[in-house]
DNA sequence: TCATCTCCAGATGT
DNA sequence: GACATCTGGAGATG
């Protein structure tokens, strides 16, 4: 492989590609036994025409409000979306000490992460520099900026973003990655219900490569005396395939609890999923959280090809 | 400063 | 093997 594209950088692999680089000179771009059109130009065009179906809404729970397309990246597209994020997006392994029982235990949280954006009071300006949202002026030296400094969300993810808002009606300002190498990454039962992020937070998760279960329970309520119980909820799972996309919205976040559970057995080696969500941040708190949860201090990994794996990053 | 709450990975139980 | 529940340290909150 010698031509253009191998070295095309995230940012410009959604834009249209110089006119003699054609799919039929490209094995980057070679996806499976697909038609022969032309690759290049198409994923655009594709780009703008998602989703590729409609989305199915899931709201016949108490407090649960969510939209499922499936999918939402079509089938030609998917593979490659997929291994083009996974070869070119630095991740972080967020890296923790704890003591239980009085013997310190090191935590590896069990997925790989990135995070891209800016909150409300913030944006980026043509250089990537951030600039107050309603001023224009260079935000300078703001305790939430300065440990890890905002970054802009790299084009391919950033037309997916605005895909997702125009689908969907919703803002959002951070992409949030995360990589799960195989079965035994996972990620525990949680709410993405974080004050900066307001209340009825909608929150837009796409699944690429491996199948795994999504799981949803609803929060345990608390006995009230003064109140009738609560309606009956049951427990939800979600095969979520590559190229879907799950909308949570309403008050689900604030009721719901998700998780990706680990797999065992023949389903432990998957070949890696990863999960983009695009949420919005009101404040410049949720800057800071998220860097700080989603990028951290610890090593920087990037996909070996070669190996099929993730590898320590050495600049 | 202290008490309480929340978070979440890992251990344990079914 | 799947998954619910329990545990407990750490950080946030008030």
């Amino acid at each position: 492989m010698s031509d253009s594209t191998k070295k095309r950088t995230l940012d410009a692999f959604f834009r249209p590609p110089p006119k003699k680089a054609r799919v039929s000179d490209n094995n980057d771009l070679k996806i499976g036994d697909s038609s022969t059109i032309d690759k290049d130009q198409s994923i655009e065009t594709e780009l703008k025409s998602l989703p590729s179906t409609i989305g199915r809404a899931i709201n016949d729970q108490a407090d649960l409000d969510l939209l499922y397309f499936e999918p939402y990246i079509p089938k030609y597209l998917e593979r490659e979306v997929f291994q083009f994020l996974r070869k070119e997006l630095f991740f972080y392994r967020v890296e923790y000490k704890i003591k239980r029982g009085g013997i310190e235990t090191d935590i590896r949280t069990p997925r790989y992460t990135t995070v891209f954006g800016v909150d409300e009071t913030s944006r980026f300006d043509e250089t990537g520099e951030v600039v107050d949202a309603s001023t224009g002026r260079k935000v300078e030296k703001d305790k939430n900026y300065s440990k890890y400094p905002p970054r802009p969300i790299p084009k391919c993810l950033d037309d997916l973003r605005s895909s997702t808002e125009a689908a969907t009606g919703c803002k959002f300002n951070f992409c949030l990655v995360n990589y799960y190498a195989s079965g035994s990454d996972s990620i525990s039962y949680h709410s993405d219900d974080e004050r900066f992020l307001g209340s009825l937070p909608a929150i837009a998760s796409f699944s690429l490569g491996a199948k795994r279960d999504f799981l949803m329970k609803h929060k345990p309520v608390a006995p009230n005396d003064n109140a009738p119980p609560p309606a009956e909820t049951k427990p939800i799972k979600l095969p979520l395939a590559s190229g879907d996309m799950i909308l949570m919205r309403g008050r689900t976040q604030a009721n719901w609890l998700h998780s990706i559970p680990k797999r065992t057995g023949k389903n432990a080696e998957d070949g890696g999923r990863i999960n983009i969500t695009f949420r919005r941040a009101m404040v410049k708190g949720g800057t800071e959280n998220y860097y700080n949860y989603n990028v951290g201090s610890g090593p920087v990994y990037k996909w070996d090809e070669t190996r099929r794996e993730m590898r320590l990053w050495k600049s």
